[in-house]
DNA sequence: TATAAATCCTATCAACTTAGTAGGAATGGT
DNA sequence: ACCATTCCTACTAAGTTGATAGGATTTATA
């Protein structure tokens, strides 16, 4: 990335969103939660995980409507799973709050475009970018929400309840 | 990726941008040359392969910048490939247009950041992420200009001249 | 039934990025 | 001298990101 004003910069191009990390993060909260019917609160996701608070109610409305997230109001109300962790892979979560997985227009599955100003019959670059988009959603499929609690629980101890 | 405003949008997000896309198509079009000495002036190449003459201007100088090209001006200038087609990556050439390869800052072997708000030696989600940064990796690096450009040979016959 | 606490919803915002364009200066061949 | 080319700085409209503001709605409980 040629930079010709700032030197230092850091560069989150091409990258998930800040909103698609905290989305992961407040995924593996509720999901690290020992009773799986006791609804978590935004607050306490929202203290625990760093996150912003009135950011984090929208994110966790957006996973809510796409139905990974099941929310009651009211004083004890909360979030909760609507599936078992062992079902929400990393790819619907990226899905959901970034969209495409894949580096061109044209080989994605779920937001496939024509590259306009390419003939994609005779595409040069399409083939390298298939591989990387099968090659990283085997990674994001194979790898769900429950892989990811069991790895935040491994490394931070839970105090006992 | 939540649409809560417009619908049937192209979302192109955390795709390489139209800048690479149209650097990769100008290399390509450079390493077709027949003759490697002949410089391939802009004008030619915003005419083939349909890239807004101006814009590609600043794309071929940036490539120029980074020592991927060589540029003559006057009459007959052009650009030339700096080194063998064959020696220059796919990585190579997205990390100069668009940066980074991986998803997360904290995982970028050239554009390393530490993700605020998380503590790096228990990071949850880095480890399904240094993945995917591994294996897109090995496919781009192992993807020179001159493997592009052949696939572009054979499926656009060239006139002989 | 009032109240406190939680989710839910719409709107707004500053900073930044993207995909260019404008206008011309510098250079080199004839 | 002329012309074609690269080179350079600056500018712009539109869109995205990462939030915040302010309150409406719902629910358990005193």
């Amino acid at each position: 990335m040629v930079l010709n004003k700032k030197i230092n910069y850091i560069c989150e191009k091409n990258m998930i969103s800040h909103k698609c990390k905290y989305a992961i993060r407040a995924l593996i909260d509720i999901a690290a939660q020992h009773d799986p019917n006791k609804p978590v609160m935004s607050s306490e996701i929202a203290a625990r995980q760093q996150i912003p608070k009135k950011f984090l109610e929208t994110i966790l409305r957006d996973l809510r409507n796409s139905r990974i997230l099941h929310s009651r109001r009211g004083s004890t109300g909360g979030y909760t799973l609507l599936k078992p962790a062992s079902e929400i892979t990393t790819t619907e979560i990226i899905r959901i709050i970034d969209g495409p997985i894949a580096l061109l227009p044209c080989v994605s599955l779920n937001y496939y475009a024509s590259c306009e100003g390419c003939d994609e019959s005779t595409c040069q670059i399409k083939g390298v970018f298939e591989q990387v988009r099968d090659k990283t959603l085997g990674i994001l499929n194979h790898t769900s929400l429950a892989d990811l609690r069991d790895q935040y629980l491994k490394n931070t101890p839970q105090v006992g309840d």
